[in-house]
DNA sequence: TCAATCACG
DNA sequence: ACGTACGTGATTGAA
């Protein structure tokens, strides 16, 4: 409630620019250590949505006039649906493939149900899973997560690599390939160098374990994403489009759209974005539409 | 100046 | 036996 007020509700308004009358962020290229991009002054990555105040902000963001609509694209499940494709887990794959709902899906396999059976609480805990899995959780932490036991948490995990062994194999890779060689890698080659892999203290090794199986996937979202930035950008440019690219939230882009190119636009961002990088997965994009940043969410 | 807290993906 | 989920930025208040 404190951080709402003075972080957005008083300080945005001071950083609204004297010429455009709008606010601008500066993008960091070269700060966060996957390859993802950070924005600063003011911080346009992190606007509230995820409670009934946090959403009045966020409504607040609008298109430039009357005669424009925000549009807002997402990939949905990103970084899942990279992490199947790098280690080829075909249950995983096929689930995308169908355009199921991941967390479901893995609920009725890690719980061995019929889809249609698999409850709110099966659903919540196969979804702890999967992104635990992505930051390479341990029992402990899982059951910090959830209500279940340390023991519970254990056979949960188990089950899990039961349902997708190739994960199981994947972060096992990741970690020798670190080991090895100092660095871990995305789909494009961006390297993350990792000097405590080798550490003598289990803590610290930990860490840059956890860091070796979640920057290859956290950096190759960043780096499909760029691609479909450079692209549409460039489209944009070179067929004289009115309307503009305005702000990247790692896995989301918003244009502040000209209402006469509104039908046209949405194909050509959903297009540049699924097709950005060629993946053993198809990449989805969700997009939607507003007068402001809430509504096209 | 820095750790803790909390906003987002 | 050990400690225990990734990546950021802004604000606050203690040192």
């Amino acid at each position: 409630m404190v951080k709402l007020q003075s972080t957005y509700i008083e300080a945005l308004p001071n950083q609204v620019d004297k010429k455009t009358a709008r606010i601008h962020t500066d993008y960091m290229q070269t700060v966060a250590a996957t390859g993802r991009l950070s924005s600063n002054n003011p911080n346009l990555q992190n606007i509230p949505i995820r409670t009934e105040r946090g959403r009045q902000i966020r409504k607040a963001f609008i298109a430039r006039d009357e005669n424009h609509t925000l549009v807002s694209a997402d990939y949905s499940q990103i970084e899942l649906r990279i992490i199947a494709a790098l280690c080829g887990e075909e249950n995983m794959i096929k689930a995308f493939q169908n355009h199921e709902d991941i967390h479901k899906s893995t609920a009725a396999k890690v719980f061995n149900v019929p889809l249609e059976e698999v409850t709110k609480e099966q659903r919540s805990h196969a979804k702890t899973v999967n992104f635990g899995i992505i930051y390479g959780v341990s029992a402990f932490g899982l059951s910090n997560q959830t209500n279940l036991s340390r023991k519970e948490s254990a056979e949960l995990i188990e089950a899990y690599y039961k349902t997708y062994p190739r994960l199981k194999s994947f972060i096992q890779e990741q970690v020798d390939f670190a080991r090895e060689n100092g660095y871990v890698e995305t789909i494009s080659g961006r390297r993350r160098y990792l000097k405590d892999i080798n550490s003598a203290n289990a803590i610290v090794r930990g860490g840059a374990e956890r860091n070796a199986v979640n920057a290859p996937i956290q950096g190759s979202a960043a780096d499909i994403i760029k691609i479909a930035m450079i692209n549409i950008h460039k489209k944009l440019k070179e067929e004289n489009w009115k309307s503009k690219m305005l702000l990247q939230v790692h896995d989301e882009l918003v244009f502040d759209v000209h209402n006469s190119e509104l039908e046209k636009i949405q194909p050509l961002i959903k297009h540049e974005m699924e097709n950005a990088f060629k993946m053993a997965v198809p990449l989805d994009i969700e997009i939607g539409l507003g007068r402001n940043w809430l509504e096209a969410h």
